[in-house]
DNA sequence: TTTTTATTGCGACTTATTTGCAATAATAAG
DNA sequence: CTTATTATTGCAAATAAGTCGCAATAAAAA
């Protein structure tokens, strides 16, 4: 199933580039010009992810929030990494620090969620 | 506003207590004989978290998890703890590891919500 | 036994995300 | 350039988790 360009595609990605912070189907929804379909826009998300151009955190709201994968690459960020939602601006980061940890023994894990929250820098001011 | 003790509660506390684990409100639902109304045990489950009686944890599913807090008096517990969501059988620990990150400075931390998922001890075997 | 009001049940509601299906459009083929 | 193939989209409906208003119920105190 090979995947084709599109304008909603190609405005997604440029959104949550742009932003470099992870963003939730309505920001990035609301950062587009044009009017995209929910669903679609989910849709492009989930085959982002599938295809390893985005990760998705789950906050201790229960929604989903999506970023781009470039800071990923970075030696602090490689592998998995804290995130921080802020609870005054709404928005969520991805912090350069590593999730470090050792499970018990027997247990395989193969995924990490780690959220922080309270107020960011800028709203700290 | 003071605390009345009902017949929930404490169906809800020793569900809770039994299995050690965190529980979802389905899950605790159906440990109980009584049928209770859904409305209810959230209430319930609010409740003890606010008193400090539970604990709540949101997994990488978007869904809330309720742990009793008698582990978190460990040493080890004490604090914030990493919990493991298991894709097989669908269950939730905490573990007794300590969240241990510092926070960049400027950032006002006051919640964390860390969750490892991936096959329980039990279902790895 | 009566009073006070925390707690419950019920039904409706909100919000986030997914899904079926027919229409549309990107890309390959001719 | 035209046609064929099928990934992608839009729309509406469906899920699913959790919350809320309100009247009825039942702890706990008087
Ligand atoms: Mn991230
Ligand atoms: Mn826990
Ligand atoms: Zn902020
Ligand atoms: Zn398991």
């Amino acid at each position: 199933m090979e995947r084709r360009n599109t304008k909603t595609k190609e405005a997604v990605l440029e959104v949550l580039s742009k932003t470099g912070k992870a963003m939730s189907r309505e920001a990035i929804e609301n950062k587009i010009q044009t009017d995209i379909n929910r669903a679609t826009v989910y849709r492009v998300l989930n085959r982002f992810c599938d295809d390893g151009i985005l990760h998705r955190v789950v906050a201790d709201n229960g929604k989903q929030y999506f970023a781009i994968c470039t800071n990923c690459e970075d030696k602090a960020m490689a592998g998995n990494h804290f995130h921080f939602r802020c609870l005054n601006c709404e928005t969520i980061e991805c912090l350069p620090i590593p999730v470090d940890f050792t499970p018990p023994s027997g247990y395989l894990v193969s995924g990490v969620n780690c959220v922080l929250s309270g107020t960011c820098k800028d709203c700290a001011a």
